[in-house]
DNA sequence: GTGAAAGCGCTAACAC
DNA sequence: GTGTTAGCGCTTTCAC
């Protein structure tokens, strides 16, 4: 695309200055009434508007700030657009792009952040190490939202996961349950968030003088299939588990349609748990109990922080944690 | 974030000018190679990474594609994106954002086209008219994808949803049901995909010779909850339908979680068949019969012929069908 | 209140 | 094969 009308044009037109143009633009000094509407007129007849790539360069600045998220197919991460876009409003656009979870997808994306395309990144999930990130953050702007990495020394906007499922472990454990079933993500390459999950686990349990049997873990992947896997698992067990906390709602899904299929009563006979509270949670049969993260306010939160960072001179690298809550639904009324 | 490191400090460090430095870069032009490898290393070393405002405002180009999603919730768009990432790479990246459905919102993302932040821009459902969309088309490279606009001499990636709608109709009538439900959206302001359905559904009727009557359709908005008041509403009715069609996946899953809730049994009594073949459809008990768009083809076609015309000097503005599928489930399984 | 002019980082035409 | 230089569109300092 060839460059239409420019800034001298509209000076031209309107019989003065590019820099008087350029004041009228930003108001950034006084310009007289007169000339301020008949800059106006021009810019309006002639269908003017200001190229970017020059201010930007000019300035240094993009008012870009890239989300890279590991996909979209997570509803969770709708609500947290939706509030990093109100706490960028109207300075700031937020951009996304997903990393699909790949660290070279991930890299080439932060190549934005080097090559001055954005002005800062915030990383809902990546692949990086803490090394790495540290480094990014000593020359770019970047934020963690909703998953935290170990010793790494970044502003991160999170919900306590640990306490997250300790609470809903602690749920059934109130209930009188003993046999209670993990359905986790398995291997260390893993996010912390299914660590920090598990390890809220083991607590409820050890708090009830409950020994943590591996036999009731059940490792896997993200998928809804995983949790129909799981479900026949568990149900081949001696003593098969009374509840089953699941790392996700999609989990907790295939777990209770697998049950539905194998004729077992979910909310009675077996309670479940899930995490994340996706719409699907709502609208499943039963109703799925889980864990809600206050998503909206995570991304507010994180774009907010990130702002003060890039105009302060001194840099927040603070955990913020935002309360979670959980969210009872028939899959745990018994 | 002031300049780090320039192409100028590149080339003063490596004993050589910033044109040969940008000819490394770029590969524009025979350099010899021991040149380049000095050159090379002086930018590992400095950790040089080129400035792309400085880049772009030269060659009046960003590489960068918008696409404007409707909202990230629906997980349908998650296969278009992955699509139109893989056409764009690695020429291009694509930049995601969401305007909730506003024209407000839309416009102020629509100019990152006029301001050059942005290439092109990709419509996944507009608030824009044909007017509109028209004028734009002149001055920019954009192209809708998923929906249609009446008179929008635009280049447009779609399925045909009037013949989809009709062969899920038609599906029901082929095994015998006469008093077949629509649930669809209300109101003339909606998506165009959304009249184009009810078309296919009347189509399909008057094929059978059965008039339609519209106490069968049940108008309302896109969301779950209103899947339930659908269900409530047809089930008041005389002779309620034998079959529902639902506009959407999200609606089909409130009519058969109302019928669930209301013991009618969905696959034998009541048949059901949603639109899109979002995830949840093969999760939910039973699973949903819908219609499957070919995500990915549209989201890989519309870019590919976006940079045909960005490239090109003559525009294609074709309609480009794909085609859909009709997934059967346990819903229509009597 | 306004204009002239420098310069942000880069590419590409041109000269050698 | 390499260097010099103009200039992309804009903002901003410095005069006046």
């Amino acid at each position: 695309m060839p460059m239409s009308v420019t800034i001298k044009d509209v000076a031209k037109a309107a019989g003065v200055s590019v820099a008087t143009v350029s004041r009228v633009l930003n108001n950034s000094a006084a310009v007289s009434e007169e000339t301020a509407s008949a800059v106006n007129n021009v810019i309006k007849e002639m269908g003017y508007s200001p190229n970017f790539l020059g201010r930007n360069l000019r300035k240094c600045e993009t008012n870009n700030i890239l989300a890279i998220l590991p996909s979209t197919e997570h509803t969770v991460y709708s609500d947290i657009i939706k509030g990093m876009q109100d706490a960028a409003y109207p300075n700031y656009d937020v951009l996304l792009s997903t990393s699909n979870s790949y660290l070279g997808t991930e890299m080439r994306l932060l190549d934005m952040l080097f090559n001055r395309t954005v002005d800062a990144a915030v990383l809902l999930g990546t692949q990086l190490d803490a090394q790495k990130l540290n480094e990014l953050d000593k020359q770019y702007n970047i934020a963690l939202c909703c998953e935290r990495v170990s010793d790494a020394k970044v502003l991160t906007v999170s919900i306590n996961n640990e306490a997250a499922a300790y609470d809903a472990v602690k749920m059934f454990l109130k209930r009188g349950k003993t046999r209670i079933g993990l359905v986790t993500t398995g291997g260390n390459t893993d996010a912390l968030s299914s660590a920090d999950r598990e390890k809220g686990y083991i607590r409820a349990l050890s708090e009830y003088g409950i020994g943590f049997e591996e036999k009731y873990i059940y490792r896997c992947s993200y998928d809804y299939s995983d949790g129909c896997k799981a479900l026949k698992y568990f149900m081949s067990l001696d003593k098969p588990p009374q509840a089953i906390f699941c790392i996700s709602d999609l989990l907790a899904a295939g777990v209770i349609k697998q049950a539905f299929m194998d004729g077992i009563a979910v909310g009675s006979k077996l309670e479940v748990c899930g995490f994340d509270n996706i719409s699907l949670s709502e609208m499943y049969t039963p109703g799925i109990t889980t864990v809600s993260q206050p998503g909206y306010e995570m991304g507010k939160t994180v774009i907010g922080k990130l702002l003060e960072n890039m105009r302060g001179t001194e840099k927040n690298h603070d955990m913020i944690i935002l309360p979670h809550k959980l969210i009872i639904r028939g899959s745990t009324q018994s």
